[in-house]
DNA sequence: CTATGGAGGTAAAACGTTTTATGCAATCCT
DNA sequence: AGGATTGCATAAAACGTTTTACCTCCATAG
């Protein structure tokens, strides 16, 4: 009757059944104090045979890692809903970031948005945070920085570039994608980028503009917000064929392009006939267009993996590393295929 | 120096500025004891003032509810490795939860699998778990119940259909599907199952075969693991037409479909022109597929927030309610389509 | 005038750990 | 021989809450 909740078995228990004291116990499962290696697995062995599993609470009361990390996605928080659809990168890097924890035997907390009351009451008892896409003056960011919660992000943060607790894509894949649209020919490409202000928008747009200037391109960029969806972007296409339609539309975000090439079908301007299009996130919406839609792997599953190795480390109190960039790949579809 | 740590301010911080004993103020902020409604609003506000918030683990180690509830996906520890790649049903279950768990307060942990060790040392103080398609005598159930904790289940718990706390879709959407194929005249139809004992396999077999039966069919049932993916799937096909080749296939999962399509396409049989293909879950390889191919949409937006719900009143207490059907909608696509 | 009882409040014991401060032998040095 | 050191183990204090048990006052009933 006495110790039929939770766990059950508590460390009093074993410390009695093994005939030592409690702080044996704790020391001996710790590795810690001045126990004789006999004693210590003497207690490690009654231990085992109790089942015995001390208290993720009592032991984070003492300020000891819960063993559980967040994980917090900016650009859902921007979104204003968490609809998944079309948004896949984000849910496969998480999925994979769970499953890494996992092995790291680690627990990942899903935690929607971090400035929105009430918060979940754990939310600021967990080990560390993982931050997908934190955008600049990010309040998420700030919060946890007040509350001295260790974090990594996914993609610089554009607010505090010395630290380099980070991982990200490199620009591969949008430097592929971008030459593959200058052999095709094409003159005047529009960008069009979202809204947030994280480093992917940032740093897209500026590799964008760099590749204008060195092309002897003249730039053409436009923003929609992401929350737009694939709705808002099809409704945007008559707007963006006034005034000479552009030759080709680099989209960053998928579901921009898939709503442009639905846009242009309707306007009756055909893809890749007679505009090419591309994006710089495969979700899932690129590969189900008709055409399918060119599109950079941003390879979430290995991001995510990468990211809780990071903040892994980070917790263990590694000395700070460089960031980690993992390669993209540019996936060639019929959207920008003209042959 | 004090209180820098996590939180900062503590509930004797608070006391003492309120001038009253730590008891008034657990009591005043938790609407318990015979606080005087004067007293009680004092506390609040130099609570509110203070920035005061409980401590979750403090509170937890009494026992008090966590605010943070799991939710493990058995497929995916069937599959024994958390590659979303075509499993983005659950992704999008999981997501769904995580928002709705949100508004109602709650955090949502992902936990890969609850038997394998180690276990994620918070795992089992949460308040509630989600399992989405428990098995029979599925262990995790087995381990939530020995320990107390409350569940509810994504589809009928096979080993326990007494416990009235779960959610899942109706059969409209299968019924429809086979409605479709018997629309287009087809005789023998190739039912392929995956090989894990959950209810949504279970009752998706019990269907087809007393359709089989009303219609006065032959049933012909093949099982696959579902870990095969589409990879074993695809070489499946050669097999399933050895013998005389059936008019068409249902699929229960989406994965085996895209690679049932794969395989036929490679063996030089086309659909849908000679087999018709369905399958029972909209996954994304069902869309880009080629030809895409008509599938049952679980809804699982609508799955996630109805399962929180759920496990929302479960916890607080309310009486069991019954089960929660939602509908299941086919949507014909091209695999299906003769004309 | 003394019980009774409710209203309003508090002290102290839990909850299950970790950590800090000690304690006690036995061994070592000079 | 006497003091310092080492090796091993423990008691007790913390961690921040909630809960249990109890206290005091004052009004009311008998």
């Amino acid at each position: 009757m006495s110790t039929h909740q939770r766990g059950g078995v508590t460390i009093r228990d074993v410390a009695r059944r093994a005939g030592v004291s409690v702080t044996a116990v704790s020391h001996a499962i710790n590795g810690k104090g001045t126990l004789s290696a006999e004693t210590r697995e003497h207690i490690k062995v009654v231990a085992a045979s109790m089942n015995y599993r001390a208290d993720a609470l009592a032991r984070g009361l003492r300020r000891a890692p819960l063993g559980v990390v967040g994980f917090v996605i900016r650009p859902l928080d921007a979104l204003g809903e968490y609809r998944p659809e079309g948004v896949d990168v984000f849910l496969r890097v998480a999925s994979a970031a769970a499953a890494a924890a996992l092995d790291a035997g680690l627990g990942l907390m899903l935690v929607p948005d971090l400035t929105r009351t009430p918060l979940p009451p754990l939310a600021l008892s967990l080990d560390g945070y993982i931050v997908m896409n934190p955008v600049r003056e990010d309040p998420v960011v700030a919060l946890l920085r007040s509350h001295d919660i260790e974090y990594v992000t996914l993609g610089r943060d554009p607010s505090h570039p010395e630290n380099p607790a980070w991982v990200s894509n490199d620009d591969r894949g949008n430097r592929a994608a971008l030459a593959d649209l200058e052999r095709s020919g094409v003159r005047e490409v529009l960008y069009l980028g979202g809204t947030a202000h994280d480093a992917w928008n940032l740093d897209s747009e500026e590799l964008y503009r760099a590749w204008c200037t060195t092309t002897g391109r003249v730039p053409r960029v436009v923003h929609l917000p992401e929350g737009a969806g694939t709705q808002g972007a099809e409704e945007l296409v008559p707007s963006l064929l006034e005034g000479g339609a552009p030759e080709a539309i680099f989209c960053l975000t998928g579901r921009h392009a898939a709503g442009v090439v639905a846009g242009l079908s309707a306007a009756g301007v055909r893809c890749p006939e007679q505009i090419l299009v591309v994006t710089g996130s495969d979700a899932e919406q690129a590969r189900t267009s008709r055409p399918a839609i060119s599109a950079v792997d941003l390879q979430p599953e290995a991001l995510g993996t990468a990211i809780v190795g990071m903040l892994k480390s980070v917790l263990d109190g590694a000395p700070p590393q460089d960031p980690v960039l993992l390669a993209s790949r540019y996936r060639r579809r019929g959207s920008s295929r003209r042959n």
